[in-house]
DNA sequence: TATGAATGAGCCTTCATTCAT
DNA sequence: CATGAATGAAGGCTCATTCAT
């Protein structure tokens, strides 16, 4: 993956990766929409209102974009997982916390979410991808630690913990598809809903 | 869209059908594995073994083979799930026989489930696919409609059913991403896991 | 390197080959007048008369073009001087029929020599190159060969061979830079002309 | 030809032209190692550590710094070889007198040399290197003057001194191409290797 | 002096598709 | 029926160069 040079000097390299983060968030924007393959630079280059090669300047290549993509998407979101699991509380609250988290994170970032999402073939086969394969596998993996602590715990009782997990996972990864800005439920709201249908049909006899 | 021009002797017609109906199942296989636009008609050609002439005399165009494999998905479905909630039955019953259909044609045309989620994007926004889109929300209502009737009839009670089918559907089309051929549960076991989830965590008071 | 892909039935392959060969032809000569890299595709399209994709179901790529230039150069002269060396005769004849040939070729294949010459520090960096490096190894290990046997059997006395050799195809390269169709002296009476030098300079005393 | 602007007072202008001649050093050995049109600008920013701008100040443009190039390389040994047969002397002592300075020369400028021979296309067909053909032309005179001399005063007496003329031009230009820093053979053994070859093979009767 | 952001033309190549055979 | 030669637009990307700072 071709890296873009970033200046050296402090006060440029911070209007440099400003910039930069504009053109991802652009970009994100118009992949969302049109689709990352079928999304050409001069579609980028039009939304951005840089020309190509200042377009490259900041990204490297279209590859190191939907890179920086997937990475603003899973870093912070990893990370607040993390946060969350380290404090103590109940399963059910930490399961609760993340759901809330995930939801407000794609609500954030929904373009993010939805290149991710459509690229995922490719992120999952391509070597190139292992570190962004890693992080999404992190995060899944403390989804499974909660609902795995609440089953020892005696708090939950999944008929197949498995299953239930990819069933959270597909439910809400398609949320950003239908996710509007100002719709009906609120992120919070459909997290809660989430949570509820898995808490209850996994509440412990 | 540009049309094959099919023989029209119906000995002939035969032959071009079965011989379509190959391709289809081959390109399939390769838009899934590499992605509809990231697959050229180069790779089609090589997975086929037909020539590029050869392949444009079954297919009329990349774009239509896109077609017939969305339409070899949801038409059949769609027929079966119709079928299904014709006869007389309780709600519950009616929404675990469809899950089960759901799933069981799901393993059965993986490739072509894999397909239709990463083109979703163009089959929601582009006008030539309102046929298909017209498909795919026939059959969600149908699904909608059942867990209606058991609101309706008191044996069903969810928080918010938009959200509950919301969550079916995402946690049913994710799973082509994830389904083997023999993996650790059959389709029919997963229909029925997601179906114990809905009915659980809308069980009537 | 990318490869073209030739068809595979006997007739078509035959003019396919044709084709290909007229399309070399054509580069080298393009190639030789305004440099390799200074060539563009659109230069080519322009000098072939084929559109870009034509161009290319024939060559691979421009890198695959220079390559075929190279080997058209090499590899019949490797083979002609290979003949040469294997009947029996005396070092100094081997040394004149040597040179004739080898004058004969460059005189017959002028531009594929100036593109040679051109890149050679390409052909002598990069590790594609190896088998072409290796033919023209060959072909000055042959001209060693024979030098070394005047001087072994006492017909040849060279102050330094190996400066010498390096003298005979400094001289003989550069030839294509200057040598015209229709010049003052034959490719004979210049092979001619370059074996008496070294042979009177490494006369036996 | 875009010209940089050198500054006018004396001392800023001595440090101008040392940096300037840093650079034109530094981007001889990058041309005559990746060739002169494979080497991008960027190559240059970095093996001068200079940015895009700071390299502008210095050399004008990429083609008046291929300019610079051939003028050191020419100049130099143009004004020695004038002032080497200024002095009454045989034309056998002239002659290798030249080659003496012409491979200490082609020592000494390795990097210039193979770049110049590199682009010897480039500069003998368009129309603003015409100085430097001059110059080239020039120092060909020379070495053909001497010869003649020698031929006219008979100590000399080729079989054909056009002929030979080229081949010494053939066998020195080569040189570049193999002569190493510290290699078997001192750039004046090898001027002498040549010059006895011509003497030899020249020898009046 | 020197930086590096920015340009936009041009690079090589691939693409879906057509059509004479 | 099927081939594969051929098209030419468009693809992602690099290039030499300029200029505000």
């Amino acid at each position: 993956m071709a890296t873009a040079t970033p200046p050296t000097r402090p006060a440029l390299r911070a209007r440099y990766e400003r910039k930069q983060q504009e053109v991802v968030a652009t970009a994100a924007r118009v992949f969302a929409e049109r689709g990352y393959q079928a999304t050409s630079m001069q579609d980028l280059t039009e939304a951005t209102g840089l020309a190509a090669g200042g377009l490259y300047h900041y990204i490297g290549s279209k590859e190191r974009l939907l890179f920086r993509i997937c990475d603003e998407l899973l870093e912070p979101l990893l990370e607040q997982a993390r946060a969350i699991v380290a404090h103590d509380a109940p399963a059910a609250d930490h399961l609760r916390e993340l759901l809330r988290a995930w939801l407000a994170h794609i609500a954030a970032h929904r373009a993010h979410m939805l290149v991710f999402a459509q690229e995922r073939h490719v992120i999952e086969r391509e070597p190139q991808w292992r570190d962004v394969r890693r992080q999404r596998k992190a995060f899944e993996q403390i989804l499974d630690d909660v609902l795995a602590r609440g089953e020892r715990d005696g708090t939950m009782a999944f008929a197949d913990r498995g299953l239930t997990l990819l069933a959270l996972l597909g439910m809400v990864n398609h949320t950003a598809t239908w996710l509007k800005p100002r719709g009906r439920l609120s992120p919070a709201q459909i997290a809660d809903g989430y949570c509820d249908l898995l808490l209850k049909a996994g509440a412990a006899a």
